[in-house]
DNA sequence: AAAAGGATCAACCGCGAAAGT
DNA sequence: TACTTTCGCGGTTGATCCTTT
């Protein structure tokens, strides 16, 4: 007969993913890669179901992730891709290297669908809408949260992303020896191998919180007198060296192998 | 200052295709 | 070949944050 059932969801944590989730995933995939998905929770001690797990990869933690905000040009090129692909999410975003199909879905529904009736384009065919006031009244029917054209001016106002307080702390730091050092360790210890922290950053400046970098040099200081990164390193893993803010960024130029799925 | 409504996005659900037995 | 399971996709939901009143 076939394989056995994916989960039974029978005890199965759903929700919102925690840190240490995160990082029991991260850690596994990092040391062990991808080879079924079924099997990385029980293998990573997650009490999550493997859809569950290959999700928060493909959308939060995968290494590769480009983050912020889309820019114009990216929003065009959605358009652009729409128009040929219509809803197939996961094609355009094969276009988009570092963006998720969640991304792109979750933006074209918030922003960009209200930006080309802006525009007067219809979303769903790209073509101009003939009848704009019959349009809106359709639009309200379906979506009462629509604004009128009487509140265009709202519509399109800046929104000011919810984590600008982050953004605003975030600095660009110029990498001096003892901190490449201390980042080609960093890398060293989450995943094995010796790290060209040059060619990791080509060049000597990065964006990083500095709380963030504060504390990878604390975690990097503690970590050098301990040894959780054995062969079982998922159980040795320690909560308390890492830090929720540092940015998965950093690790986003190292070999492809080690993330292969 | 508080309540209400809107916007955003992470996560879930269900389906179809592909692949294993 | 039939059946079962896994994977990936797109639609949808709901929690949280933000803005307006």
């Amino acid at each position: 007969m076939g394989r056995k059932p994916c989960c039974d969801k029978i005890g199965l944590k759903r929700g919102p993913w925690t840190i240490e989730e995160d990082h029991r995933l991260m850690n596994f995939i990092l040391h062990n890669g991808i080879h079924c998905w079924r099997i990385v929770p029980k293998l990573a001690g997650l009490l999550r179901c493997g859809k569950s797990c290959r999700l928060r990869w493909i959308n939060y933690l995968r290494p590769d992730l480009k983050r912020g905000g889309f820019t114009d040009a990216e929003e065009d090129r959605i358009m652009e891709l729409h128009s040929q692909l219509g809803n197939r999410w996961s094609k355009i975003a094969s276009h988009f290297p570092g963006r998720t199909d969640n991304e792109i879905k979750n933006h074209w529904n918030t922003k960009i669908k209200k930006k080309m009736k802006h525009l007067g384009l219809d979303p769903s065919t790209h073509e101009p809408i003939n009848n704009i006031t019959d349009q809106t009244e359709s639009d309200q029917k379906t979506n009462p949260n629509m604004c009128s054209n009487t509140n265009e001016g709202e519509e399109m106002k800046d929104q000011t992303p919810k984590n600008d307080v982050i953004a605003e702390t975030t600095k660009t730091l110029t990498i001096s020896d003892d901190d490449e050092e201390l980042l080609a360790k960093t890398c060293k210890t989450l995943c094995a191998e010796e790290v060209d922290i040059e060619s990791l950053f080509e060049g000597n400046e990065i964006s990083i919180s500095s709380s963030s970098f504060s504390s990878l040099y604390s975690n990097i200081s503690r970590s050098e007198s301990s040894s959780y990164l054995a062969e079982d390193s998922i159980e040795q893993w320690d909560l308390d060296m890492t830090d929720p803010l540092v940015p998965w960024d950093l690790f986003a130029n190292l070999d492809d192998n080690l993330f292969l799925l």
